[in-house]
DNA sequence: ATGTTTCTTTGACAAACATCAACTGGGGTG
DNA sequence: CACCCCAGTTGATGTTTGTCAAAGAAACAT
């Protein structure tokens, strides 16, 4: 593990106010690999033998049932997942890929609840952990109760241009299939659904999306800070 | 208080292990209060000020956003709610109003923070409640993004079955109104899905759910654990 | 470059679901 | 007891979304 690894692990909010030596452990426990793109990391039902950090690349966390599969998640360095599965020493709840060619942290989960046992901040860092986590799906659970596929698509967009910095012109980095399947709908539908919103402003060629006016945007999109927020 | 009020909240898993003095000074610096049917008890967007125990009755968890509204959960004693906004000293992402008449124990937010700085197993307890709450979120978000309304009916008809034991008769706990914004359905299309059971054995008539034979709604219901299971 | 594969788009259709309106049938209240 | 009121049901209808098939575009490898 190269040390600007370590240190963009060590600056993870989880990890930040852990003592020095519990981390040191817990990493020297840990593995480095490289996975290609399309690797299953984990599946749903398997026990919880380790918590994975995403250290570059890109990690999709998926579920099945029934034969339908549904992204849940896309994971982006330097983040956790399935921390609450690990916590809890039960089976993953979603399963994981790779997107892309990417480099994974494993660190087995025994050495985990260990640290969690013997250093306090280290446990208080996962309860805001978990909390942020609880929280996210509950806006993602509203998100997709309360509006229709469209105006996902257009409240997407408005938190994409938040993150890119308000540019006018950004890329999409996620394939379109991954965030038709994240928003709950076909990748048909959110093809017509960025058609619907060339009403409103939007233009989209390829994977370079256009918003012209902001504010008409927000207009159609009613964006709510207990949605769309991620800081929140 | 009524002492066994205390019993039963002190029983919580969450208090458990707690200290007894800090224990002790949490619950004094509680109000116990009593609400008549569909009070507004919190709106989302407000600071957390309390954390939320119901002793006795009902609370429906909800959210709004352009006018539409949609159940999130109904919380049964004796069980806190919110107590992630009570950690982060974030706003509520959700609105809480009483179903029924009802005892709610209202412990400020203050509070539960000095406790949870001071007393590592409390600390650790939330921890393990709070990975119990992120994982019923993602397993209900996994029932709505991939089941059809039916196939959630049917799940939830045999969940409910398993919590009554496993009798084939049994009454509804909720109005159908809340079961079916809970399913992310309308009423109407709740009546239907009950018509539609008809053909896997389910026969319904006002509150009261007969499942002639499980085995056969299992076959069409096809439940996972890890959707399904509570425990787990 | 060329072919091959995968992703995306489009159109036609079907299924699922929501909406509207009218009706039903308890459970309360005067 | 009659009345009302509300939750639930039912039917008719329209919208949204999913499915299937095919064409087009981009990415990849040979």
């Amino acid at each position: 593990m190269r040390p600007q690894d370590c240190e963009s692990v060590r600056a993870l909010s989880l990890f930040q106010d852990m003592d020095a030596a519990v981390f040191e452990r817990l990493i020297s426990a840990a593995y480095l690999q490289r996975f290609p793109a399309q690797i299953e990391l984990i599946t749903e039902g398997e026990s919880a033998d380790f918590l994975y950090i995403v250290v570059a690349g890109c990690v999709e966390l998926f579920s099945t049932a029934n034969g339908r599969e549904t992204t849940m998640a896309l994971v982006r360095p330097v983040s956790t997942f399935i921390l609450a599965a690990t916590i809890k020493d039960a089976p993953y709840l979603m399963s994981g890929r790779t997107l892309e060619a990417s480099q994974i942290l494993l660190v087995p989960s025994d050495d985990v609840r260990r640290a969690f046992a013997e250093d306090d901040k280290f446990a208080r860092a996962i309860v805001t952990e978990l909390a942020s986590c609880y929280r996210a799906v509950v806006k993602s659970m509203k998100n997709l109760k309360l509006r229709t596929s469209v105006e996902r698509v257009a409240n997407y967009l408005l938190r994409m241009q938040s993150r890119a910095g308000g540019t006018h012109v950004m890329e999409l980095q996620i394939g379109k299939r991954h965030l038709a399947s994240m928003l709950g709908m076909t990748p048909e539908n959110l093809s017509r659904a960025f058609g619907a919103l060339q009403a409103h402003g939007v233009t989209v060629d390829g994977r370079q999306i256009t918003i012209e006016d902001t504010e008409r945007l927000i207009r159609y999109a009613k964006p709510s800070p207990l949605i769309d927020d991620p800081s929140c």
